[in-house]
DNA sequence: AATACATATGAACAGATGAACATATATTGA
DNA sequence: TCAATATATGTTCATCTGTTCATATGTATT
């Protein structure tokens, strides 16, 4: 006999409960910057090349056939989301991964896309 | 005394085992497709809303301060994707995860932002 | 069949994104 | 200090993306 103000199917407790358990605006701000940066064939190429190995930004051009700045841009937005750290060494910049996460994570994304 | 064709570091048989090494263009095609679909906060909060509980459209919506349309547009999207799975009970229509991997994907990508 | 309800779809618009090009910065060596 | 090499940065442009609004489809009830 109640009013009911939700359109669906759950309760307004549940609902409540639900809306408590989102993670903060924040996190979440963050978690699809994390994942957009892996959402290009171009980054993941560049993070398959540095799997095993540190590379400096002119192999990677080559070895990737793209041009070097395109590969400079796509290494700055990597800086900056924390997945590949670099040192200089003479001329060249070596960039290496950063963080072990990125193996599984792309380890996570391959085996849901080999299916 | 050989002429280098390289501009860099690597010689060029390591060169060509690290082209080797390199996914084939279509799964990293997809891979970069997959994680597109994660680099979203909104779809981000639709998959956490799902992540113990099956939900309707309407319910989502109304938990996530979203319109109707937009869920929905979204919802096709993680479809699409294989990460959430429907079924039909009257005139709703339930959404629910349909992969594991949606759990350790999220979770990887939780632990490096938390860094 | 007519209506109401739940969801899906299509078009349009604003904002974001990646590549290309030109140019700037930094390091080394003459 | 000047030239050469390696990398970074700024700008422009075409394309992609997410949201909104309007409308269509599908289902149950009367």
């Amino acid at each position: 006999m109640e009013q009911k103000e939700e359109h669906g199917n759950i309760d307004a407790e549940t609902m409540q409960t639900l809306e408590n358990k989102q993670p903060p605006e924040e996190i979440l701000y963050d978690l699809a910057e994390l994942f957009k940066v892996f959402g290009d064939s171009t980054r993941i190429r560049i993070l398959y090349a540095l799997f095993e190995n540190e590379l400096c930004v002119g192999d990677i051009a080559t070895l990737l056939h793209m041009s070097q700045s395109s590969v400079s841009h796509q290494l700055r937005i990597l800086k900056d989301a924390k997945l590949v750290k670099f040192r200089r060494e003479g001329k060249s910049i070596f960039y290496a991964l950063d963080d072990e996460h990125v193996y599984h994570i792309l380890e996570m994304g391959m085996e849901h896309v080999e299916e």
